[in-house]
DNA sequence: CACACCCAAATTGTCGACAATAAAAACAAT
DNA sequence: ATTGTTTTTATTGTCGACAATTTGGGTGTG
């Protein structure tokens, strides 16, 4: 499966359910954004003990889903427009180190692989005629492709482990269902020629603009939203 | 206490607390880096319930300072030094980024604060009289205060809350006590000149080249005790 | 001697109950 | 009626015990 987070490890332990099925429920909305979560009745609809509830907890918190105080409880993370801008500027940051070790450590395997791998993407934008294809699919699988290809494994727990269940999140409560496709495909290409240049210092500047450029996309949305809004 | 994490809440269940003594038993290697824990008998040592004492491993796992397997248990982070350089091309890339903030969303009393303490840093070095004073509270206090900053919560709490246990951990560990004392102040007093102009730009570029300097400090210094370890 | 298999011991995961804390409700006083 | 206080209720934190899994050793066989 394409959207799966890559380093993933296998599902053991019943924790480990109960986590993935709450990720997966906080991501989508089911369990809405800012709510309270009361561990008690969580507990009961998963048919755990509270123990496991809390274990599953812990995981979310470690990928910044929820967050606890102690004694008061747990509560979903709340979905901000600061909070969306601070992620891509952090984002932003990270991927774009991340973006300049892959041109510096990726194999040739590696880099042949993600260039096939774009061209299976220019035939399917090719197949859907213009039609904005290029959905989260393919766009997280590029970005992951680059955070892996760093061979950082720093970099990679911190992207992959933490900040992307976040940035799933924020495309789905707030419908960014990866917008400037044909926009944002030519400029994987660009980052996957620097990359294959083993030219770090272009790549990264590419990366961070390209990401720069998607955060700069949502603010105007915002903005014309509230303009919108306004009008009523 | 100047070394202080400062986005530390108060501490006020035992957890908390077994979670501090061991964060910084495992950060000052009174438990050893790679070795393997045992719930049972810290448990013990530390007087606790299993439970809590996992409810304190959790914790630790979300700095990164121990990982855990499924159904095998936990263990200390191994301090390698490709660990230690992976941290260090972190750090750039988020400091840096928190750095480039900082100049723009800084206020100005914010920057005085800073201005008055590089001042008093540059008493105490004349004090000292040129000796290597310039120590951890004093670089970690600048870094700090710079990441603070930034005024964005997501590289506050990714820098602060996380990868600075690592740092002090690594510092500990491989005896690392703030080198290039007189270099490190220079620098610090350019990049808070940058800040207070206002120039983000700049003061991304000086602060990744003050954290690029460290990181290449370190590689030569590694590579010398290889040498030394190889003509004995 | 090597290898596989099985068994025993120890460790981790899970559970339900109790204690400590915070939130809510009821009440009293101005 | 509103504010401040006390009591009640509910939720979280902690504990000890049991179940499931892994690890190490021992035994047997090729």
């Amino acid at each position: 499966m394409l959207l799966q987070n890559p380093t993933k490890q296998t599902v053991v332990t019943t924790a480990d359910k109960v986590f993935e099925q709450m990720q997966q429920a906080i991501v989508e909305g089911d369990i809405a954004s800012g709510s309270k979560i009361s561990e008690p009745e969580l507990a009961k609809r998963y048919q755990v003990s509270r123990s496991t509830l809390r274990e599953a907890l812990n995981r979310l918190e470690k990928c910044h889903l929820v967050e606890r105080k102690a004694n008061v409880g747990s509560r979903v993370v709340d979905c901000t427009i600061e909070g969306l801008l601070e992620l891509y500027i952090t984002r932003e940051a990270l991927e774009g180190m991340a973006c300049r070790q892959a041109a510096m450590n990726m194999s040739d395997d590696e880099i042949k692989h993600m260039q096939n791998m774009l061209s299976e993407h220019a035939n399917k934008e090719q197949l859907k005629a213009g039609v904005a294809y290029y959905q989260e699919e393919g766009d997280l699988d590029f970005h992951y492709k680059v955070i892996l290809g760093s061979h950082n494994q720093q970099l990679i727990n911190l992207i992959c482990g933490q900040l992307y269940h976040l940035v799933r999140m924020y495309r789905c409560q707030f419908g960014m269902h990866s917008p400037r496709a044909s926009k944002a495909f030519s400029e994987h290409a660009h980052i996957i020629q620097a990359i294959s240049d083993r030219d770090g210092e272009l790549a990264e500047l590419l990366m961070r603009r390209h990401i720069a450029a998607s955060r700069k996309n949502i603010e105007n949305k915002i903005a014309q939203q509230q303009l919108e809004a306004a009008s009523n």
